[in-house]
DNA sequence: ACGGGATGTAAAAGATATTTTACATAATGT
DNA sequence: ACATTATGTAAAATATCTTTTACATCCCGT
């Protein structure tokens, strides 16, 4: 299991104001894998700051409010 | 080499701006190596997410001002 | 009760980021 | 001229992230 991360994320949060978003359906728009959000969501480990930002972006807001420091 | 990555960055004029920081002080002050910084810096790849909210909070300025996606 | 969609999770393989070690050059101060 | 500091860069080793494959549960609609 990867180390766990200082990083807070309102993903789950965002995908539902989003039109009940699914995992799979973030996954697809930002060219990653289903298991990979999941894992970023659970804050299993901290992402690329790439994937953050494609992820931030699918969102149409900005990294700081997606991800969050905490530390 | 690692892949060039679409992400622009302006820790060279931060650090600048910063009293002159060094490539090593700042490495130092996030826990990283000198040569990571140097390759960030470079674009050479793009950095985690982590290493991202360190270097930002050393300048006091959010992700979006050290970070910049283009593509 | 059954089937499908969404999510949780895990192990192994693959890709990428980071460290370590090492050497090079340019600039600066003495 | 010499020493020191800052930076560029590279190869190999290590750490971390991401994919692939696989199976599990939960929830909802029929």
């Amino acid at each position: 299991m990867p180390t766990p991360s200082p990083i807070a994320n309102h993903i789950r949060r965002l995908r539902f104001e989003h039109g009940e978003m699914t995992q799979s359906e973030l996954a697809e728009r930002i060219g990653m894998t289903r298991q990979t959000i999941a894992a970023i969501e659970a804050g299993k480990y901290s992402p690329s700051l790439d994937a953050a930002f494609r992820i931030a972006q699918v969102f149409g807001v900005g990294l700081g409010e997606v991800f969050q420091w905490r530390a």
